[in-house]
DNA sequence: CTACTTTTTAAACAAGTGTTTAAATTTTGA
DNA sequence: TCAAAATTTAAACACTTGTTTAAAAAGTAG
């Protein structure tokens, strides 16, 4: 019962970019079986439905998304250098797949807590040891004493944000693609003096 | 040639909510119909079609989102307490529409540059003489020296973003709703702080 | 009341949707 | 080599989509 891996990889090669440019309402499952040059049928031969076929793209590209973030929380390094690391990886990230958060946002928002449960992301952290390092470093004085939820939305909004309103910010500003990825790798800068200043104040 | 301001009325409220809610592509014209209590064809009817009734729905969405900003601008206040209104009314407005900024930000990057200039919305930004009071106030020393394009993306993002991963941050920390308004409402104060003290360095 | 316009309605249209079917083809293992 | 299994295909399925049509209803003005 060998299976043709390459028809399946072609599908989900294809699926993943075309649900992430367009979302799952946005494309049909001949568009994805067009792009991968297939026929439509194989679609549900391989990976059941359509919908079935999004929920194995969308939790690849949060575990893709989230591997990287670990590596950095599993690294040994102080929290500064912590948060100095993660927010160039989210940078260099996010050059890469600029369209990934708006496309984790908006479809993980239609679906609901069993969906998430199953990714099994969060015992990743755990394992990271990396709320222990946070609760230290406030008793420490190193870290401002603010909740966990809020130093994430703090970091994840400055590097988030920049890609998902590109199009928006390009629009306004008449930027082309390379004047914004410059105005980019300087805003990175901004944002990591910004948020290390606010988050490990000196004395 | 009188028309029924309450039908189009009836469909413009319809339609806002559930574009809104689900996107361009995420719902259909009956679905509007339905929610408006009226027959298909009446959405046609008044409206030509249904991604015309969009273009009046977004632009609609994006002038009531611009014009409370624009009443802070064109206010008689320094950069820095501009600022703070700013952020209170962002959120203010932000914790009554959660939804609006996805929604724009989706949808608006899907259009091209034609459709933004036809909103005419940044002649509003120039009469009310922001950017040169932006300019000035980088020549006193009172605003930190950066572009106006990343004076902007910091605001938004740390405003913006927080809402929009809404669902995925209530889902990750198992928040229930009036949980993640407290949070929002600590994350505002703690974001007016670093912002303030970012943009706006004390000697 | 009557002739006329505007509005509303149910029905139909062609095109596209996700999915299934059954036949054709390819691959597999003995 | 050859039957059995897995894969691929074209075609069809029932359904929804945005939009149009033509008749009915409501409203308007002389």
């Amino acid at each position: 019962m060998e299976r043709d891996l390459t028809t399946e990889a072609k599908i989900m090669e294809a699926a993943t970019r075309v649900f992430i440019a367009k979302g799952f309402n946005g494309c049909s499952s001949r568009e994805i079986a067009r792009e991968a040059g297939l026929n439509v049928a194989l679609v549900n031969y391989h990976f059941k439905s359509k919908s079935n076929l999004f929920d194995i793209v969308i939790a690849n590209v949060i575990k893709g998304f989230t591997l990287s973030i670990l590596d950095v929380f599993k690294s040994n390094l102080s929290l500064e250098n912590k948060t100095r690391i993660l927010i160039e990886k989210e940078y260099d990230f996010l050059t890469k797949h600029p369209d990934v958060p708006n496309f984790i946002i908006n479809e993980l928002g239609k679906k609901d807590k069993s969906f998430f449960d199953c990714l099994d992301v969060a015992n990743e952290f755990i394992e990271a040891k990396i709320f222990e390092q946070v609760e230290n470093a406030q008793k420490n004085g190193e870290l401002r004493n603010i909740d966990l939820v809020s130093i994430m939305l703090l970091i994840m909004s400055n590097c988030h944000f920049p890609f998902m309103a590109k199009p928006m910010i390009q629009t306004i500003h008449s930027l082309e693609d390379s004047k914004y990825q410059e105005q980019l790798t300087l805003h990175k800068q901004y944002v990591t003096e910004m948020l290390i200043n606010y988050l490990f104040p000196k004395k």
